[in-house]
DNA sequence: CTGAAAGCGCTTACAG
DNA sequence: CTGAAAGCGCTTACAG
């Protein structure tokens, strides 16, 4: 800058009300420090830029568990959404330990993030960190800024497959401690009136105890009656499916299958696969927004603005707007349908 | 820091000597300062110190499409990686575009990025940017500084299948255009010898023509004598996969198939995935390590330190150490094995 | 419309 | 072992 300045023989000042558009420059002054910018190859300087106003411009983005299928679409949300703001997206993976999760945090607040986007590890409460935070998570989570309505989605499903007729449902959830898989499965079970039998079994213990690659024993279900199988993913619904498939189980004119989440191999499997979609890009605005309002907000702040926390006790900074509930979308795919051959042998003799 | 400094009547100097274990204060002192920064809850800023150092400890990365479902795996790595080495991830994505890719990266080094770790949009070369890059890509590919060797990982999927007793193949690859899909279809070919058949097809104009969940006709190549279908990703080999059981055909007893990548759910379907693995913490490391060594070694460079390009022309930076390949590891799992059922009809009377 | 000056928080020679 | 001083590149009142 100060090279533009001088070859220019004007003021850094001039350069920094040019290049930034206050509309204090005449507009030839403006054209000149322009070209000779561009000439010149200028980049502003981030540091300098940040130093001076306090903002560095990027935003942290703390997830629960990269490796999460979800991810791709939560961070490509999230990068587009912050990009648009002005934001750069900083990462930290807290895999799925609420101490790493702590770390992760702190450091990205050493690199001078302006706010903070939390996904949190089930059931943590991030207390002040003196630093603007949006939380996203299930409606039924306190504190949270923005979340799908996990619920809704579960009662949609569910709903869709009640209208099929089907009477006789597995639900499979993974984490009995999640809040989203229970909102899910909650919203489920909501759609069921009397006549309805259901059973719920969580993965996460069964696998645990009999091996990643156990069977489900779902032929036994399906023998047992049950018709309709709703899982809290599409990852557990693809497990499901293509165990009834081996087995030789018809999806779906003998059993209808459902997930959550429309991962992205969902409308490729045969049959795809019915599912709930939730609108990320809207989840990412609306955090990424109230984020940005609360960062905004408290610049013209007249209050207790040395960055450092005064003595440990910084001033309460998470995000406080009415948190939002995003709809879910229902997804209806091949792989949920009316019975068809409800009353055959399901199984020709043999067992998988 | 000037809090610590003026409460403890020391000069800020000392302070950042203190905190930063350079070893010039006493013992007591650097005590004395540690807590008075733990009470305080002293946050180094980092722009302060970005702007006088001259880094950021940050790093870019560029990916081509965060949605790619191996995208989790390769975040995460390059996360930990990073942060292993001291440094933040700072994401963008390119979303498949060329003009998008320049912007990302424009954008990154505004934000003041000390190197990027670029996976590229198929075929892109990277000019000179004034900042240190690691390419992750093909070894096919020149320029790149790390990737697998995907070569051998089809070589070592295909001889897989040949020792099964396999002689008639379809391999499934999806963009023509990539080199990485076409060093894994090549490498699978460079395991067939004379006596083996086998035909390629290509999804991505398949699926444009005919719809995204048309059927790749899988039935007639079976029934036409083929026994192994290999692909470039468990994306597709899942497609495969399903397609084949919805129309009855066994999996691995009439039809063995495999795919690429070791995605979340190939362990998990039935029957597991035979695929293959990379290694993407040790890619991740490689590369990262490649970037500090050029980020430090810039450091002491005596010329053309000025954070500017000058006129354009910026010095060569881009990494030079010779291209590291990271060996594919081979996952033998349910679904290829030996031809069970080779000369009974395939299908009982009905296509799908 | 333009410029001189101060200062954001840090680190690094340089003195003492 | 400790301190005074300079300066990284920017922006923002404040004068003119």
């Amino acid at each position: 800058m100060s090279k533009i300045a001088s070859a220019l023989g004007v003021s850094s000042a001039t350069v920094s009300n040019a290049l930034s558009g206050k509309g204090r420059v005449s507009a030839e002054l403006v054209e000149k420090i322009r070209k000779k910018a561009d000439e010149l190859g200028y980049v502003p300087s981030s540091a300098g830029r940040a130093l001076r106003t306090g903002r560095s411009n990027v935003l942290g983005l703390v997830l629960p568990d990269i490796s999460n299928p979800l991810f791709p679409q939560i961070a490509q949300a999230m990068e587009a959404a912050a990009s648009n703001a002005g934001y750069g997206i900083l990462i930290a993976d807290s895999r799925g330990d609420v101490t790493t999760q702590t770390q992760a945090i702190s450091r990205l607040i050493e690199r001078g993030v302006d706010g903070l986007v939390v996904i949190p590890r089930r059931g943590t409460r991030i207390g002040d960190i003196g630093c603007p935070v949006a939380m996203v998570d299930t409606p039924s989570t306190p504190g949270n800024t923005v979340s799908a309505d996990h619920w809704e989605g579960g009662a949609k499903v569910a709903r869709h497959l009640v209208d099929l007729g089907h009477k006789n449902f597995l639900l499979v959830g993974y984490d009995p401690a999640s809040n989203v898989q229970n909102d899910r499965i909650g919203g489920m079970k909501s759609a069921f009136d009397r006549g309805i039998k259901y059973d719920t079994i969580w993965l996460e213990t069964l696998l645990r105890e009999r091996g990643e690659q156990t069977s489900l024993g779902l032929i036994d279900r399906v023998r047992d009656g049950v018709t309709a199988i709703s899982a809290v993913s599409d990852l557990h619904a693809l497990r499901v499916l293509t165990e009834l498939q081996t087995a030789g189980i018809k999806v779906p004119q003998q059993v209808s299958v459902t997930g959550f989440d429309d991962l992205i191999f969902s409308p490729v499997v045969t049959p795809s696969l019915t599912t709930v979609h939730m609108d990320m890009a809207r989840i990412a605005e609306l955090a990424i927004a109230a984020l940005v309002r609360e960062i905004e907000h408290s610049k013209s702040e007249p209050n207790a603005n040395t960055s450092q926390k005064q003595n440990g006790k910084a001033a309460k900074q998470t995000v406080t707007a009415e948190p939002s509930k995003v709809s879910m979308e229902l997804m209806v795919r091949a792989s949920s349908g009316p019975i068809i051959l409800p009353d055959t042998p399901i199984l020709n003799g043999k067992t998988l």
